[in-house]
DNA sequence: AGTAAAATTTGAACACGTTCAGAAATAGAC
DNA sequence: GTCTATTTCTGAACGTGTTCAAATTTTACT
């Protein structure tokens, strides 16, 4: 039948990987130019010089199209936001960069990503935003922060939370984001900015001493509800 | 042509109103039973008695039926949240209320409501969360929790924001509704419960007329990002 | 009752996303 | 080079949401 899975998974023609790029790019530039319901899979074949069948050879489907879209962005956020941690010293650096890179990478997309929101509100969708399905690009974005705020001296409780709060902001942000209607997205920015000021501050306070009866009741909220796994200190 | 706007709003046939509410009624049950995306219109109509075209007279489309839903759910919270405030005293009482009638309305069309989800990111959606075409719905959903805390003696700042803060707590919650698959969604009504009692802490702590600076800080924050209208005390 | 206008209903038609049986092109073995 | 299996590609076909011109029913008025 076939030698096996290993190297069945590689493609054996070059051009392969070519074609399914070439469909992604006329694909994105599609759903720039007209949004994500005007471009049709028949235009996404035939700008790239396919008969629509080839389409659904490369992708599941329309919305497979859009998921290498945020595979990508992801990627990508890694990648920058880890370039500006080198640089960046303190936390507030670092965090304004972590979010500002995000943006920078969607500011051309604004409508695609307002199509991507589509599908986050169903969990057994692929491209949920809290789904298991998604749940590895979940781990990704969430490892940003987790990154971000790794150099802090910080109590092992907020250790635990600070990532997915920081990851709950930015889904906020990004919310706002695919409202802003302003020049330049500056409302965006600024709001980043005044939320990183305030997350700085609330990070002092939160870190007091005095602060970790209210800590630890957040925690079990948290894990009660199952939005924070088990760990060493559940029991206290 | 026809006598007057007034008279010609008042449907001629008493028979439509009823009709509509049949469809209405047909698309739910099977909305229910097999799902928003397994139900065609075909077979509304169908089930209704009716032929094809005669849905799409009565509903623009079938997001339009969704539509139709979410005005209920929001006319039966608030008749249902203003009976439970004539009974519940305490402020503690007056917000699990409005919560929890939420969800008793919403308890069975999770799939419903998942399906609903998909459009609140597309600020041009009709059935956005954010966007100019739900206003009035938004505001009769914030109206809810403005009469929560109508009773209490708060600061002017802190009556401006609670009411906003407080719907995006229920959103928050309502999208943790839409993930929790524990039986009786009982994970949902100990995070309302858990999440009230925070609330009512965070008043304690937030009312201190020590935090009037940072209470200032989140005001303009939200302010300029435009979340908020402007307001008498804005240029403090 | 008769008539015209309006409201209601019909079902064919359109474009879409998706599926699929098979055709064409290519790779690998001999 | 020939043959076979696999990959790649084609385009017709299906079911969908939606539109619409036309048919039918009801209402309003004389």
């Amino acid at each position: 039948m076939f030698k096996d899975a290993a190297a069945r998974a590689i493609p054996q023609r070059q051009a392969s990987e070519e074609t399914r790029r070439q469909i992604l790019d006329t694909a994105l530039a599609l759903f720039r130019e007209r949004g994500l319901d005007a471009t049709t899979m028949r235009d996404i074949a035939a700008g790239a010089g396919l008969a629509l069948g080839a389409a659904y050879y490369y992708f599941k489907g329309k919305e497979a199209i859009v998921g290498a879209y945020y595979a990508y962005v992801q990627e990508e956020h890694r990648v920058r936001a880890r370039a500006a941690f080198e640089q960046a010293g303190t936390l507030r650096d670092r965090l304004r960069a972590a979010l500002h890179t995000k943006i920078d990478i969607m500011k051309n997309d604004q409508k695609l990503l307002r199509a991507l929101f589509r599908f986050g509100g169903d969990p057994d969708h692929p491209l949920s935003w809290f789904g298991p399905a998604s749940r590895e690009q979940r781990r990704l974005s969430v490892e940003v922060f987790e990154e971000a705020i790794a150099g802090e001296k910080l109590p092992d409780d907020v250790l635990e939370v600070a990532p997915l709060l920081l990851w709950t902001l930015h889904m906020g942000i990004l919310l706002y984001f695919l409202y802003d209607n302003s020049p330049a997205y500056r409302r965006t920015r600024k709001l980043i900015d005044a939320a990183v000021d305030f997350v700085i501050d609330a990070k002092r306070v939160a870190t007091l001493p005095l602060m970790r009866p209210v800590r630890r009741r957040v925690l079990n909220i948290l894990r009660d509800a199952k939005l924070l796994g088990e760990s060493e200190s559940a029991r206290a």
